[in-house]
DNA sequence: GACAACATACCAACTGGTTGGTAATGCTCA
DNA sequence: TGAGCATTACCAACCAGTTGGTATGTTGTC
């Protein structure tokens, strides 16, 4: 109980801060002030903890990931015996999440950044690429497997199928924000799991 | 000859460095001073045409959507008899728009801009969702009219695939951009493509 | 006493925006 | 037609505030 403090606190209360504020104002328009003042923490431990702005930006990507993973590795669609029960479990639960809570709980940090700084920050394009990729591959697992039961003739590609999941997630959020509606977002996940239902629907007619 | 200059130019000239600058740079790491280094004009100028930078952003919105009428009015597809020709036609030529250019030319300024500042610019927001919705909706008479030929008892809403199609798009600049490669967006676009043709397919089987 | 984890104080560069002015154009009415 | 005037389009210099980043402490712990 002693050691409250003291431990890599100021670090990882910063990288949680970023997750949010960037998530709010985007990456340019949070500034390091901002974050250091919102988890009460001086300039001097920022850059004590990150040698930049932009490192601190990966890291970010990094501790957003491994969260993201937890979340979706805890969930109850991986029990489910059919991987294709898994798949749209997963979808579901992407739903889920969206319903709860308000437009920056619920979207992602990695497409927020990536759309600010794909040309300006390689550096943090391509952390953020690694993200989405990792976890659409976690993803394209699942399709695989489902494939490989229920339509192991279907002509469409798993990874690229895996990335679809994404982009149309990401494209959701961009949509919700600009009505400022959460529910889009959901309206817009319910066609892709139509579109899964589809696919495999399809596949076991021929 | 003598009049090279002094019609309403500068204000046309940065509304065309900002769709160009936004897009590859984001909203607030393009700043007024570069805007008008872009296109040789003071700040001055800038600020007698618009009078803020927000400002300049909502005009920007205009500005893009109108020329994104005009390209997609004078496009092929819109000759095609069967509106479902023309929805498939409308996926197609998106699909030609991406794979002709890079992708800072290829984005949505719409969709970069407003998961930059949904939340810190309320103005900014509605103009951008106006755009998007304006598009859709152009979408959605479309696909209005190959559901009442082709589909008429299907049960999913007509506005809402629309604003689906938009929602493809935009997370497919999304993920381009992260892999940095503007194929991936052409993938994803194939994706919905072959979601409208499974609806309307699965719809002729009932 | 060495080292990590912070705090304090500061800086040069840049930010959006304002100032007071000038040159060219359009509009009015004799 | 054209003189007189108002409006528009634009410019150069400047402002206060903010930015990311640094140099130099102080403190607690092994």
């Amino acid at each position: 109980m002693t050691q409250t403090q003291t431990r890599p606190n100021a670090r990882e209360k910063l990288l949680a801060a970023a997750v949010q504020l960037v998530r709010e104002k985007g990456y340019d328009a949070t500034s390091v002030d901002s974050l250091c003042e919102s988890v009460g923490v001086t300039k001097g431990a920022f850059f004590h903890h990150f040698k930049s702005k932009d490192e601190l930006a990966i890291a970010a990507t990094q501790f957003w990931t491994e969260n993201a993973a937890q979340l979706f590795a805890k969930a109850e669609y991986n029990r489910f015996e059919d991987p294709l029960d898994q798949l749209i479990g997963y979808v579901d639960f992407r739903l889920q999440l969206v319903h709860g809570s308000t437009l920056p709980e619920c979207t992602c940090l990695l497409g927020t950044m990536v759309q600010e700084k794909f040309e300006t920050s390689p550096a943090i394009r391509d952390a953020c690429y690694e993200g989405i990729h990792f976890h659409a591959a976690e993803v394209s697992k699942m399709i695989a497997a489902a494939k490989a039961r229920h339509a192991p003739h279907a002509s469409w590609n798993v990874e690229n199928l895996g990335l679809y999941t994404q982009a149309v997630i990401q494209g959701a959020f961009v949509l919700a924000k600009a009505k400022n509606d959460v529910t889009l977002a959901a309206d817009m996940i319910l066609h892709l799991r139509r579109y899964i239902e589809l696919l495999f629907h399809h596949a076991k007619e021929d």
